[in-house]
DNA sequence: CGGTAGGGATAGGGTTCT
DNA sequence: TAGAACCCTATCCCTACC
């Protein structure tokens, strides 16, 4: 009697993923209000992009963990060029609300430089980001690099160099950050955790 | 990033439960400082507290309005302990870990006699259990004997013949008491409710 | 500002359907 | 056996009103 189950379209998946990379992760409401995803997202609850978004991260959590068959196949770049427009390339957002008053210049993120670039606001997103992987990844000893790339690569709109300045920024974040590494004994990777 | 949840021990219930039948619903900030309580609560809001209770309290409700479906599906019947084997008398808030020892004489009531037994303290303390149950199932036209039963057996762990004592109290405290009896057109069964 | 009541949103565990 | 969609409800959050 109830909806026969109604499939999620990509265009629905698409701008759940963009909804979550402006308003966060948690603001399903608030996305569902925005006028930019209210029209794709209309027959669809809080609630549902709720236990979607759970579903897309738990498929990115065991995707990380047969990781390197998946990441040979998709051997360059943007591997999911998701049909619809919406966001930039760069890592940004996660707008958070209270955050900004900090209007540096948004636009130099993209640029592809190997350098550490990017402003001090996509530099904060992109350490927000990192942190949110870690968190919906929640592997118990921590995410590895890699399991981080990963994440973010299913999640998010990347720009070419993503690696390097996650890499960059993780190394930061655990030296006077709220990470943590961890050592292993039987394995070769250091792992990342969230203090607290 | 906080407390991802934090659910709520026994401990904590059976403390807020003491806490509201000492000083009575809405005390949430009296009840956090009382000193029997507030070790066990410490990490409880009194916004936790008034939460808490409306929880409590409507599943005690539909609990005692639709039970029947989930004993269907629980095909189960769990430990139900009814009124078989006669043990204790008083009634208990559930799963009290520090409260009473109390060895209020048990003489003489277990027998299933049909008579008034118990003490004068446990009267008023079923007394007071009752009206509780009245007050927090807040059925809009009062509550029957058995929504009243019932609250009291999914809150409080009962002796063997706590609905004759239950029904004996209904019917002093209605008579002249504060609760009044309710007699409607369409029902079989007539409803108590507190005046005021 | 502190407190309570009430509405509403979110997080997670469960369930159902495929 | 698993995955996706959906349900249930405890907990948390926000706002209005003293």
């Amino acid at each position: 009697m109830g909806a026969p189950k109604q499939k999620w379209t990509p265009e629905e998946e698409a701008a759940l993923k963009a909804g979550v990379l402006k308003h966060g992760t948690g603001k399903w409401r608030t996305i569902l209000s925005d006028p930019e995803f209210s029209l794709v997202l209309k027959s669809r609850s809080n609630v549902d992009l709720k236990d979607k978004w759970r579903n897309i991260s738990v498929t990115a959590l065991w995707g990380s963990r047969k990781k390197a068959k998946l990441a040979l196949k998709r051997t360059q770049p943007a591997p999911k060029q998701d049909d619809n427009n919406t966001a930039t390339l760069s890592i940004l957002p996660l707008a958070n609300d209270e955050e900004r008053a900090n209007p540096t210049s948004p636009g130099g993120s993209g640029g592809g430089s190997p350098r550490t670039c990017a402003s001090k606001r996509s530099i904060t997103s992109l350490d927000k980001i990192i942190l949110e992987a870690i968190t919906n990844l929640k592997e118990p000893r921590g995410s590895d690099r890699t399991s981080i790339f990963l994440y973010i690569e299913e999640n998010f709109k990347t720009p070419p160099n993503m690696k390097r300045h996650v890499a960059v920024r993780l190394k930061h974040l655990s030296s006077n950050g709220p990470l943590v590494k961890i050592k292993h004994k039987y394995r070769f990777s250091t792992n990342f955790n969230s203090l607290g």
